[in-house]
DNA sequence: CTACGACATCTTGCATGCAAAAATGTCATC
DNA sequence: GATGACATTTTTGCATGCAAGATGTCGTAG
């Protein structure tokens, strides 16, 4: 009678959605890699339920994209081409630099000071090269500034888009001297922020995000010499 | 026997999808109105299926924020605040914004042609005061210019994010002048990208979207005297 | 007349059942 | 050894069943 979920947080929650979370947690860290066979009995079985919320579980990942549903054939992990990756990366680029950009002129006094906060807690993260830590602490920079744009619609959307690439950034971020200039980077644009120039900090944030791309994309085509 | 699905398109498409297709479109175009419950009985009548593919249709339409799910009490058209819908406006408006610079600098001869094409017909259109043909141009002429960022990942997110503000659109585009006015944004675009300056076809596009969020805010105040 | 609570009804959430499609395996033939 | 027809197994898609939670009704107490 064992399975994962048993003492799982709120009873309330809806076991479907448990189900999904679970589900695109793994994915988004990388635990389930792209391609894998998504067997309804298996994962019900796995969580203790049956294939029913399991379904429903799955088709809610589809729409967010994290799998492929290939109707009378199963689900997989959603399995991207090196290009959609790029391109995914050009996209969070560009909302992210304009999240900066209106952040800049919105931001509260208070907002920034918990940013200025933030940023300058990431140096001891980066001195130890805890890459876990800084991948929460990064988390934690970017959603502060969606929020900062006082635009919760649009904050939403860029916590869905950049979620979708977590699995891909954590790959990227396990080398040192990227950990290094992912916070030198932070550190230029809290400086726009701070002279209150939102083009120039967007402008940087985009720079920052398509050098992270970068960055990645000498990871994959090293690791896969074809 | 009958049911509105029975001669529908193709056989191998799942009931599941059908039926989130017709819900999705239903109130996209308003015909299903905010806050409406959604029972799950009753559209399975209605479609003629079990309620199984239609709980699958609402979680589904649930991620992509159409609709709200309130657990253990049912699903409605989802319901929302006009401070929403600006935000909505507002981030579309960016992401166009956002659309119309990469396009700029990317478009091909071929897809710069079929936009001046759109855009010329358009014209008669106006003239004609035809609303629904208006509705329809609108749609192809800013999808191509998604298209023409060639960033597919980007355009599928611009027209998810512009399809969930349909609904509204067509309210406010139902005043003749905002027709025209509209059309004469198209215009100023158009020559931004001829000159190839991005930053201005940004800035235009910006200022077109959100004129548009403006008219609907009018519209909105004006018949909901509170 | 309002507030409260027991009871009845309705709806949802999930499990299970079943038919059809797909995948897999078997075996004969070339 | 490769290929293809056919039988078997597996898996999906959907229907149905049932229990628990939500909602509504009505009677009674205050």
């Amino acid at each position: 009678m064992t399975n994962e979920l048993e003492d799982a947080a709120d009873d309330r929650e809806l076991l479907s959605d448990r189900i999904r979370n679970a589900l695109a947690d793994e994915i988004a860290t990388g635990r389930l890699e792209a391609g894998a066979a998504l067997d309804e009995q298996h994962l019900a079985d796995r969580f203790g339920a049956s294939r029913t919320p399991v379904r429903e579980a799955l088709r809610q990942l589809a729409v967010s994209g994290l799998v492929e549903v290939r109707p009378r054939r199963g689900v997989v992990v959603a399995r991207m081409t090196p290009e959609r990756i790029m391109e995914m990366f050009e996209t969070v680029a560009e909302i992210e630099a304009l999240c900066v950009r209106l952040a800049t002129y919105r931001m509260t006094p208070l907002e920034r000071s918990h940013l200025i906060e933030l940023h300058d807690a990431s140096e001891a993260i980066v001195r130890k090269g805890d890459f876990d830590a800084y991948d929460a602490f990064n988390r934690a920079f970017h959603e502060a500034i969606y929020r900062a744009t006082h635009n919760s619609f649009l904050a939403e959307q860029a916590i869905a888009i950049h979620s979708r690439l977590t699995a891909f950034r954590r790959a990227q971020l396990r080398q040192h001297e990227r950990l290094d200039r992912s916070r030198a980077e932070h550190e230029a644009i809290m400086q726009a922020i701070a002279e209150g120039d939102g083009e120039l900090a967007s402008r940087r944030m985009r720079a920052h995000m398509l050098n992270a791309a970068t960055a990645l994309r000498r990871f994959i085509e090293a690791s896969k010499p074809v």
